[in-house]
DNA sequence: CTACATATTAGTACCAGGTTCTAAAGAACT
DNA sequence: AGTTCTTTAGAACCTGGTACTAATATGTAG
C-alpha cells in the first residue's frame, strides 16, 4: 500500500470513528506507530484527546448559544420614540468557552432588543439591520447600548434606529435597524400592556 | 468553609464549566489538589478527560442517529469552508408572547451560529452582517438555515458566509456575515494548550 | 486533657496517549 | 555510489490524572 492510499484510509478510519487511537489505527494499518502519527502530522488531524475535546466544547458551546431567556440586557433608560439606554454584562454563558470572547448574537440581540422596545407600537419587529461588531466583547465586560431613533413613519410604517454599544469609552457594536412598526393583526389574547419589551 | 460546603462550590464550578482542571480549582477553592480530588471521588464526578470524552460521545452518538428531520436546533450538515445547514423549531421561549412572532435575534443566532460554525478556523468571530428578515416567523415553524461559504481570505482574513432560512419553501431570512477567520491572538498566561477552537 | 475520628495535605509511583527530537535502516531512483 | 524519501525505533518529556501511603490538622466525645 503506498503512503498516499495509507493517508487515505486513516482519514478514512479516523473519519469513521474519531475515538481511534494511534494505537488500534497500528493494527489495522500494519504500520508503525511513528508511521500513524508522521500521517496524522502531514493531514493535520489532532490527537485522540485533542479530538474528543474539540467535539466536546462543539457541543457545548451549541447547547449554551441559545438560552430560552427573554430579555437581553436592562434597559435603564426609554424614552418612546425617541432614545433608549440598556446594559448586559457579559456573563459565562455568553462567551465561547476557550477564548472567553463573547458570541456575537449576544451583542446582537442586546441591541436588538433595544431598537425594538425604543419604538412605541403595539407591535414592532425588526425588519433588516446593517450592523459591524467593532471589537470583541469579553467575559465579564459591561456592554452599554445606547439607540437614537432617527426618522419615524406613522402607524403602520418603518422606523429607523441607530444602536452604539460601548464598553467604558470604547465602541464594540454598531447597528442601523429598520423596525416595523406594525399595528397589525393584534389577535391579542389578552391585555395588551404598554410596550413590547423585547 | 465547611466540607459540605465546598464540595456545593465545587458541583457548581464544574457544572458551570465542565472543561475546569482540578489545578485551576485549588486556586477557586483555596484547598490542596489532593482535596479536590478526595471531593471529586465522594461526589461521583469524573476527571477532566472523562469528562470531555462523555461529551464527545453524547453529541457524536446524536450526530450519528440522526433522524435528519425531527432534529431540533442543531447543526445537521456541515462541510467546513463550504456550507451547512441547520434546523432550529420556534417554541414559547422564542416568540413574543402576545402575537406567537419570533424575537428577531432567535433567527439571527441560528444564521449567526452556523456561519461561524461553518468557517473552519480556530477563532471564528463576526465582524459584521447585512441581514433582513423577509418575514415573521411563528411559533412552531422549523427555520432551516442553509450557509454558503462565499469567499474566503487565507488564515487570518475573513470570510464571507451567505446565510438564507426557510420554513417550507418560504424564505423568512437571509443575511450576509463577514468572518474574521482569527489566528488566536495567544495572549498566553502560561499553559496554553494546543489549539482554541472557537 | 487524652484518645479517637475525621479532614486535609504531601509525596511517590504509575498510567494513557500522546509530542518532540534524534538517529538509523530500507527502499528507490537515476 | 550518492541522494532522497519513507519507515521504524527509542528516549525524554508532557498533561491530567489514578492509586496508594503517610503525615499532619482539626474537632469532638469521654
Amino acid at each position: 500500500m503506498s503512503k498516499k492510499e495509507r493517508q487515505q484510509q486513516l482519514l478514512h478510519l479516523i473519519g469513521g470513528n474519531p475515538f481511534v487511537t494511534d494505537r488500534e489505527l497500528t493494527r489495522q494499518l500494519k504500520v508503525s506507530i511513528q508511521t500513524i502519527r508522521l500521517d496524522r502530522m502531514e493531514l493535520g488531524i489532532p490527537e485522540l484527546r485533542e479530538r474528543m475535546k474539540q467535539m466536546a466544547e462543539h457541543s457545548y458551546d451549541q447547547v449554551r448559544s441559545l438560552p430560552a431567556d427573554e430579555v437581553i440586557g436592562d434597559i435603564v433608560d426609554l424614552q418612546l420614540d425617541k432614545s433608549g439606554i440598556s446594559i448586559f454584562e457579559i456573563r459565562g454563558e455568553h462567551v465561547f468557552s476557550r477564548n472567553g470572547i463573547a458570541r456575537g448574537h449576544y451583542v446582537f440581540a442586546q441591541a436588538n432588543s433595544l431598537a425594538v422596545a425604543v419604538i412605541n407600537d403595539e407591535i414592532a419587529l425588526t425588519a433588516s439591520a446593517d450592523i459591524r461588531f467593532v471589537r470583541m466583547v469579553r467575559l465579564g465586560e459591561k456592554c452599554i447600548a445606547k439607540a437614537q431613533v432617527r426618522s419615524q413613519a406613522g402607524r403602520g410604517g418603518k422606523a429607523e434606529v441607530d444602536v452604539f454599544t460601548y464598553v467604558g469609552e470604547e465602541l464594540v457594536f454598531q447597528g442601523h435597524f429598520i423596525v416595523y412598526r406594525s399595528a397589525v393583526e393584534d389577535n391579542s389574547e389578552g391585555g395588551n400592556r404598554s410596550v413590547d419589551r423585547h
